[in-house]
DNA sequence: GAACAAGCCGTAGACGCTCTACGTATGAAC
DNA sequence: GTTCATACGTAGAGCGTCTACGGCTTGTTC
């Protein structure tokens, strides 16, 4: 018998993370769990983000002045760490878009010339 | 007096480069520094492979099986050594370009949603 | 009240890919 | 015979993601 399916988790190309993170907060403040949780069902379960990958990513954002974070509680009644897109943030989640959309462009024409 | 506008270069994202490779091999034998050239111009100059990419990336391959090589002449005279896909190659190629496809369709979902 | 799952934060270290910075050799142009 | 383009290559740094841990708190089950 063979095993269940499971659909072969994308991994993430290098780079992506920080611009999936500065997206899912541009929907309103969140924490660190909550974030990957979100870009986990966005991405219908295709995308995975571990936390040895979003915690790091999240103080790497903070440390540059994209985020800022403030202790709370979750909903489900932990203490949590909710971090919000600061002004720099919002500049770069546009640059980061801009960069995507330019690089998905070209590579796409590279990949399937046909469909120009 | 401004510098020239320098089209600002796109790094490319970790990941890429090997199907950009495979694609290029594609369009038939071609030799490393003849693979950089033409992912550049394919890619109007926004792309640049730095040879310190470029020869790991091939030797990688041909480890791996993906492309085969041989010695030859250039067209410009001078030693070269040629690649080409191998099976193994193309079918390769066709696992990195769905899962580019479905990589770009997942986050440009999450970044556009209202693209669907 | 003990045990366990789930929520939430975090770090350490391995791994892999790209980059910068070198180095070598040959052929063509003057 | 010097200079430039062609062509191959390596060494090592840098960076981001992953695996694999560990810790604490709240809620649930028995």
């Amino acid at each position: 018998m063979p095993k269940n399916p499971e659909p072969e988790r994308l991994e993430l190309l290098q780079g992506t993370l920080d611009m999936l993170i500065l997206r899912t907060l541009q929907w309103g403040a969140q924490h660190g769990h909550g974030i990957g949780q979100a870009i986990s069902s966005q991405s219908d379960d295709l995308l995975k983000v571990e936390t040895g990958s979003l915690y790091p990513a999240l103080h790497r954002l903070e440390k540059r002045g994209w985020l800022k974070s403030e202790w709370g509680i979750s909903e489900a009644n932990h203490k949590a760490k909710y971090y919000q897109l600061t002004a720099a943030g919002k500049a770069q989640l546009s640059r980061e878009r801009d960069r995507w959309t330019q690089l998905v462009g070209v590579i796409g024409k590279i990949m399937n010339p046909a469909a120009e």
